[in-house]
DNA sequence: CGAGCGATTGACAACGTTGTCCAGCCTCTA
DNA sequence: TAGAGGCTGGACAACGTTGTCAATCGCTCG
């Protein structure tokens, strides 16, 4: 009796606690909680006492109060740009399936590529005392998460590393994997080559634009500053670039397209221009096998997956020092930068 | 002083609390809280030294405790099949800007199709207390969550209705989608149509072959059962029942895909095939523009948006029977489905 | 000059769980 | 039958925060 109805002030619903679970079953608090979280020293009688209060209230252990009391949330956080980008599904399902093997759950936020939301969401998370952190930097200084790494909580850094302080950091290739890129269009005859990319404070994009520029470099040729295009990488001002490189007085014959978002808006722009050119673009694309476009594709699964584990290493007390992991990347030609660059 | 090194049991990091920074700020614990959650009577030079200490120590707020004390948690749970399909992408991205724009936080979790992971996910995220959740579901029981709705978790299905419960649900219209993208295709000439969609206990892949049913049985067609395939949506699955549908006595001439995987897979195959064949799939796909394929978009960022807006009005303390909103999809006719069907 | 009032501040309990520690009971043996 | 030892169960404090309430202080008003 009276375990109905009790509080009438803050609280919406009226869930059970331990302690109507306890008195329904006729025994005390802790008997309730050793129950609940399989731990050994209660009759088998007792137990099915309890567990007939537990189903018959509708009772469920309130995480909350046992993470105050216990120190860790077996949460962690994934702050990445925008969860409706086709390359970050991949990376979060990853670090999902790993945290799941680890018994944890994971919250993740999208900071739209702005500092300020980035810094505002992993903040966040720190005060719902995740165990740790993964992000995706949209600023390029984490000096901010300075206390909270002091204070334990694990920090990995994917795709771009940190800035301004030093934490373990998942990377792709990406200046080894435009520059790939670039040769391959060099390769097939392109001495006039633009690229289009992210603004150059984000790491990604400045790695890749010196790529790009290496490539040139290795093969003598010069890079017209006319060529590059840095900036948001919206359709409108992809697009806007791409036609600006074509109807340059001396326009490019090819084209290198720093990102996924890039390349699908680039194709499209090249899909009404007249004369074929060639393209490769950076990461790959649902249905480019189908469409021939050559592209430089890394793993955002495998990058989840890396980073994941990494923190979940930390978690378990690795200790030393900060590390950076690079993996590769893999060009797979298709056709689109196979097009032969027009002669004369 | 005396603030450093407390604690040696359990925790991991040495986190201030506001108790310590009350006696680094010479203030009581609670004048702290009030500085913290910005509430009115302090002194401007108290609120300083406040956060003079509250800098200096490092100090944030430990949400945990927080919910413990106010019942709410401002984080809503999304339980949905697998954030790596490009489909959930943006579902989830607008269900969070949703709950960002509240003020809350999103926890999402991958059922990977599995009813049982789908329990287990959403009992999860109601032992964290979250506010309310919104379940794409993967099974077609969903009575144990009647004492959590009971409890006042807010409940909202999207894409497919609960199982044996009665709750809010946002939908697509299956059922008028598959039917109007038949109907293309009969218009188009074609009377042999494929259908290959999802496992039919599934319910939008019920509606779906309703749809195809519907349209064919409107136009007076007779449907060959060796003409309908139905199960796992992997590439290998969907391959061969393509490629027996392509080859059975007597061939089809045109294929209706149940989703969007489904759509991928059966363009490469039938790229792959002599004659051409003509195809119209449920979902939109990207790039699926340039490739000429006509599908039956549905707008999965609205499904998600509508969704959240609704569970936060259920939040908001809006009563009234659970309701089934559906959304209307849209036949974007793009080529693949005008392909004339072979005379004779 | 005293009462009263508003503004500021802090002491204390409570949120629901888990860890510690002790009490009671039962069984087994001498 | 008494004592030892093992097993089971419960009382209590603590986790870090917020709501309640009362105390204190500096003023103003009568």
């Amino acid at each position: 009796m009276a375990a109905i109805a009790r509080r009438t002030d803050h609280r919406y619903g009226n869930r059970p606690t331990m302690k109507d679970v306890a008195a329904r079953a006729g025994v005390g608090l802790k008997t309730v909680s050793r129950v609940v979280n399989g731990e050994p020293g209660v009759t088998p009688e007792t137990e099915r006492r309890v567990h007939e209060a537990i189903e018959a209230l509708g009772f469920r252990r309130n995480d909350s109060a046992r993470v105050l009391r216990k120190g860790r949330t077996a949460t962690v956080g994934l702050v990445l740009e925008d969860l409706a980008d086709p390359f970050y599904g991949p990376l979060s399902r990853a670090v999902e399936e790993v945290a799941r093997a680890h018994g944890a759950l994971l919250i993740n936020g999208s900071s739209a590529e702005d500092p300020d939301r980035e810094q505002e969401l992993a903040l966040a998370l720190c005060a719902r005392r995740v165990d740790g952190l993964i992000v995706i930097p949209a600023g390029d200084d984490h000096r901010y998460l300075e206390p909270e790494i002091r204070a334990g909580v694990a920090t990995v850094f994917v795709d771009r590393p940190a800035g301004r302080i030093d934490a373990d950091a998942v990377l792709s290739d990406s200046f080894g994997g435009a520059r790939e890129g670039v040769s391959h269009l060099i390769a097939h005859g392109h001495r006039r080559i633009g690229f289009v990319g992210d603004r150059p404070r984000i790491h990604t994009g400045a790695e890749r634009l010196r790529g790009y520029r290496a490539a040139m470099a290795e093969a003598g040729l010069p890079v017209r500053e006319e060529w590059v295009s840095l900036g948001s990488t919206s359709p409108e001002r992809v697009n806007a670039a791409v036609r600006g490189l074509l109807t340059a007085p001396e326009p490019v014959t090819a084209l290198f397209a720093g990102n996924n978002r890039v390349t699908v808006t680039a194709v499209r722009t090249l899909a009404a221009h007249p004369s074929p050119v060639a393209l490769v673009g950076f990461d790959d694309i649902e249905l480019a096998d189908l469409l021939g476009i050559t592209v430089v594709a890394q793993d955002a699964a495998a990058l989840g997956r890396t980073a994941a584990e990494r923190l979940f290493r930390r978690l378990d007390g690795a200790g030393g020092a900060p590390e950076r992991v690079v993996l590769g990347t893999k060009l797979l030609a298709r056709g689109s930068g196979e097009i032969p660059a027009p002669t004369g």
